[in-house]
RNA sequence: GCGCGUGUGGCGAAAUUGGUAGACGCGCCAGACUUAGGAUCUGGUGUUUUGCGACGUGUAGGUUCGAGUCCUAUCACGCGCACCA
């Protein structure tokens, strides 16, 4: 009976459908095993090859974590808004929603092919108003709370509203936008209008008037994450700075938690260490400057506090608002010519072209310490969104500052023992203080000479503290995220305004569900495209959305028009998953209680710094106010590698319509064109099909070598202008699913990225096929037997099971695969043929290998699905040795062999070895220092 | 510039705490069965040498009885952050 893959696998992949076989609810008798997959984004160009490899690295652990017993929820969804369905939209009027679900469709069918056991009846959408109703929900109790830096944790902005009319802000520690000074009077004085607009400043959502990338191509705003130099991430378009009032997530304010949380999971070091780097946390001080013959006094940061003696000069950010305050009259003019030049230039502008620039204000700091004066400059090296957008500038210990320095003639004074300063600033942490002060500040009361620098910041910054000069602060670079967008196809904001002050809708009027709009473009105003939409206001006694029409009646107010980023629906999506069908809760206690977090959560390294930070972020928000358990959403984080394309190429002879085969092209004058992977096979051409590929090649000639027209190849992406995109329906068609999941795995380490190169996957259907081969005879009859296995065969099964035991879990499936091949090769060679060792080796290998395994499973004579099988235990005893034989090496060289029992005792192998006749040779008469036996390989005579 | 990671046959890659480097697969070579084979099966396959052997994990050193693995330096490639004070 030959291995008929195409009906195997369609007969069980109904069977699985049929009986909902990977259905899971929650059942408190067995320990649960969440598995998650990063869900895709379902574009217009379908599934290659590369996607499912994270799917089917999953899909393993997930049923091998089902056969040892655990209740596995393994769910798969859609992020299904997204930017380019909306682009086909404004393109071709097709409404997003149509395409993405015809995009679902196509995906759907391609992940069925491959034999998932997902369970579909979680499968969630973030663009279902029955998704999004839970993330409106989660902003809305976003706007309505604010993080308090003494518990660590978000609270309810009622708290804060009471605070603020009892005590002012006195005695609130809360994360702001900026610094607030309010009495109780005070704030109890003010109007409703400005009671909200002061409380935007402690929302954890919150709108915020502030500096955005603006991507006028995409016609709106970006998040840092999807900036990548200067460009879109989505379409590669030109991004501006521009200053918008926009929603934002007060995403900083967990800064510390986020670090922190990275000691308590399972990710690799590398992802914690970008995520780290993204959070940029640094330790340093603030400190006070007055400026000289006034009262305006202006804070820096520094992480460099023990060079407060070689500041030279200060510098502002162009945009700080001190830079009007401290330009005196006769620099006026020259500062403002620069802020003009300055502010024409792009982000993109000022990243390429590192000149130095800069203009002095004409205003001189005093040096708190020293009293010294020092001159302020104005330049765009220095960010206003970072630290206070002012600093104290060190040349000699700066590169910025140096290259400054030199640039405008500026002292450069080094202040470590023994460093040179003539061609570039000393930059390292490191070295003994000196000039620090210089004799004539010697009577100042700071004097850092003769330490280290470790010791010296240290001294200086409770120097300052203790002098009221300033004080320590840790700043980070993560900034909050920007959650506006000027786009349709998104979720629409649960907000409405009433005297320009935004108000939330009630929660029991949620989903706030997306208008239907005429156009997806802006409007005439300028508008984002919700503005088009005729039923969008909200009648607040009704409690129900209007026509915009209405909006002058005195109880009818009109709705946000943007709509929410991408990273919204998902960043919370793992647990809906727990309990997808719930309209009363985002996710049920009980739900939440059982399932707590993902345990193993599997995607690529590209969203370690957007949706990687921001699940984090709003997990841990869900977290404080009671809706998830675990503070950290994901324990365990697998970064599956990317699978590139393999390109190949034809050569075509100059000016000709011949083409010339790879080794002997060299000899002419030849184009490489690339050539649709498809109608090559182990990079040889298939001379038929090129010859119909394309109407100009259909009289081609070609020069072969061996009779054959043999391709070159390179590595290149994934993509359709390349022709090496490689769909996974083409490869389950010709070899099958089991062969592609197979493959995809023993190509390399899931983690690495690697080509998509079909040349070795013969190799795992030729394996397929002989296990199949192994239960019939040359006639088709079924041939296992229930006789005992031999001592071999079971030998070879337990090294087998143990290594697929240990193996599976670490995520090193190549040589899992391996494994069963060296099996399968060994119970081959001793012809086995019983019934109770493939029934072990089918369930270890189900997996992998699901469907033919299951057929196997049923032709054994079960009426249960492998998948309710138990993963078998391996038995030690089968794998012990009776003799053990051991390499005896003289200083390590000249090797031979001797064999000895495997319960012999190091006395008895060292006396036998310095008795043997051989041995004798190699000592040779030389005293023996030592003898060394290494347990179970080799005893190393020293002589 | 700073941080992280990787360098092993013709190719994809294996290698427990330092313990016979190259498992397994591809490719290649030879043989068997074949009218035929891009089918199947068997054997071989790091380099060098007729052979014994010698040499081999980017390069150069070091520690060790013994190093792909540990240490130092260096080169190459990949990734992340990048006027972050």
């Amino acid at each position: 009976m030959a291995y008929n893959f195409n009906e195997i696998e369609q007969k069980w992949q109904r069977i699985w459908k049929e009986n909902k076989t990977y259905h899971v609810t929650e059942d408190d008798s067995k320990e649960k095993y969440y598995v998650l997959n990063m869900f895709p984004y379902p574009s217009g160009a379908g599934l290659h090859v590369g996607h499912p490899l994270g799917y089917i690295a999953s899909d393993i652990f997930a049923r091998f974590k089902r056969l040892n017993g655990y209740n596995v929820l393994n769910p798969m969804g859609y992020d299904a808004y997204g930017l380019p369905a909306e682009q086909y939209a404004i393109q071709t009027g097709q409404h997003p929603a149509i395409t993405t679900e015809q995009n679902i469709n196509r995906y759907r069918e391609q992940l069925d092919k491959i034999g998932f056991c997902f369970d579909w009846d979680r499968e969630i959408r973030t663009c279902d108003a029955n998704y999004y109703h839970w993330t409106q929900w989660t902003f809305i109790q976003m706007f309505n709370s604010y993080y308090d830096n003494d518990k660590k944790c978000s609270r309810p902005i009622s708290e804060l509203i009471e605070k603020l009319s009892n005590e002012g802000s006195k005695n609130i520690n809360a994360a702001c936008t900026k610094e607030i000074d309010v009495t109780a009077e005070e704030w109890n004085s003010l109007s409703e209008v400005a009671k909200q607009e002061l409380l935007m400043n402690w929302r954890i959502a919150f709108l915020n008037e502030t500096m955005v990338n603006w991507c006028p191509e995409l016609g709106t705003v970006l998040a840092n994450d999807e900036v990548v130099d200067g460009v879109s991430e989505r379409g590669g378009f030109p991004v501006i700075q521009k200053k918008m009032k926009q929603w934002c997530l007060r995403v900083s304010a967990y800064a510390q938690r986020l670090l922190d949380g990275l000691d308590r999971i399972d990710w690799t070091d590398s992802l914690k260490e970008t995520q780290r780097n993204w959070i940029g946390r640094s330790e340093g001080a603030e400190m006070q400057f007055r400026i000289k013959d006034s009262d305006i006094e202006f804070t820096i940061f520094t992480t460099r506090a023990d060079t407060i003696f070689g500041v030279t000069f200060m510098v502002l950010a162009p945009e700080s608002e001190l830079v009007a305050r401290l330009t005196t009259t006769e620099q006026k003019n020259a500062v403002e010519e620069y802020l003009d030049r300055t502010k024409k230039r792009t982000e993109r502008e000022r990243m390429i072209d590192r000149n130095v620039t800069g203009v002095f204000t004409g205003s001189y700091a005093i040096n708190p310490i020293t009293g010294e004066e020092i001159p302020v400059w104005v330049s765009d090296y220095v960010l206003s969104g970072y630290g206070t957008g002012a600093i104290m500038a060190v040349p000699a210990h700066d590169s910025r500052d140096y290259a400054f320095a030199k640039h405008f003639g500026i002292e450069i004074r080094p202040l470590i023992e023994g460093c040179d300063v003539s061609e570039e600033s000393f930059d390292a942490k490191e070295g003994i203080m000196t000039n620090s002060p210089v004799a004539k500040f010697a009577d100042c009361k700071l004097n850092l000479n003769g330490l280290t620098v470790k010791d010296a910041i240290a001294k200086t910054k409770s120097y300052i503290s203790e002098n009221k000069l300033g004080r320590v602060k840790v700043n980070f670079r993560l900034r909050d995220a920007i959650f506006s967008r000027q786009r349709y196809w998104g979720e629409p904001f649960p907000i409405y305004y009433k005297d320009g002050v935004p108000y939330p809708i009630p929660e029991e009027c949620l989903p706030l569900q997306l208008p239907e709009v005429e156009k997806f473009l802006p409007t005439e105003t300028g508008e984002p495209p919700l503005g088009h939409a005729k039923m969008w206001a909200w009648d607040e006694q009704n409690k129900c959305i209007v026509s915009k029409d209405t909006v002058d009646n005195k109880s009818i107010f009109p709705l946000e028009l943007n709509t929410m980023p991408g990273f919204a629906g998902s960043s919370a999506y793992y647990l809906r998953y727990m309990d997808p069908k719930n309209d009363k809760a985002l996710v049920s206690t009980e739900a939440d209680n059982y399932w707590q977090n993902v345990d193993l959560y599997v995607g690529g390294t590209e969203h370690a710094t957007g949706h990687l930070i921001y699940s984090r972020f709003w997990n841990m928000f869900l977290h404080d106010i009671g809706v998830s358990v675990k503070e950290e959403p994901f324990q365990k984080l697998v970064n599956q590698g990317m699978i590139q394309g393999r390109s190949n190429f034809v050569y075509r002879i100059k000016d000709t319509n011949t083409f010339v085969s790879l080794n002997l092209s060299k000899n002419y004058d030849v184009t490489p064109l690339h050539v649709d992977v498809n109608i090559v096979s182990n990079d040889i051409l298939d001379i038929d099909a090129f010859r119909a590929w394309r109407p100009e090649y259909a009289n081609a000639e070609f020069i072969l070598e061996n009779d054959k027209y043999i391709c070159g190849w390179a590595v290149e992406k994934m993509s359709k202008s390349m022709f090496n995109v490689v769909n996974p329906d083409t490869i389950v068609e010709k070899y099958g699913a089991d062969t592609l999941r197979l493959y995809e795995m023993f190509l390399g380490p899931v983690e690495q990225s690697k080509p998509w190169d079909t040349n070795g996957i013969d190799g795992c259907h030729r394996f397929l096929r002989k296990l199949w081969g192994m239960f019939f005879d040359k006639n088709d009859n079924y041939i296992l037997t229930d006789e005992e296995p031999t001592k071999e065969e079971l030998k070879s099964l337990h090294k087998l099971i143990k290594k697929t035991t240990e193996d599976i879990p670490a995520f090193s499936y190549n040589t899992t695969v391996s494994a069963f091949m060296i099996c399968l090769n060994e119970l081959t060679a001793l012809k086995c043929n019983k019934k109770s060792i493939f029934e072990q080796v089918v369930v270890t290998l189900s997996p992998f290998a699901p469907h033919i395994c299951e057929e196997l499973w049923e032709i054994m004579g079960h009426n249960t699905t492998i998948c309710d099988a138990e993963w078998p235990l391996f038995n030690e005893e089968y794998l012990k040795e009776d003799t053990i034989k051991y390499t005896i090496s003289f200083n390590g060289k000249a090797r031979f062999n001797l064999e000895f029992a495997a319960d012999a005792t190091n006395a008895e192998i060292e006396s036998t070895v310095l008795a043997d006749e051989n041995s004798q040779k190699y000592i040779d008469g030389k005293p023996i220092k030592k003898v060394i036996i290494v347990p179970k390989k080799i005893v190393n005579v020293v002589i």
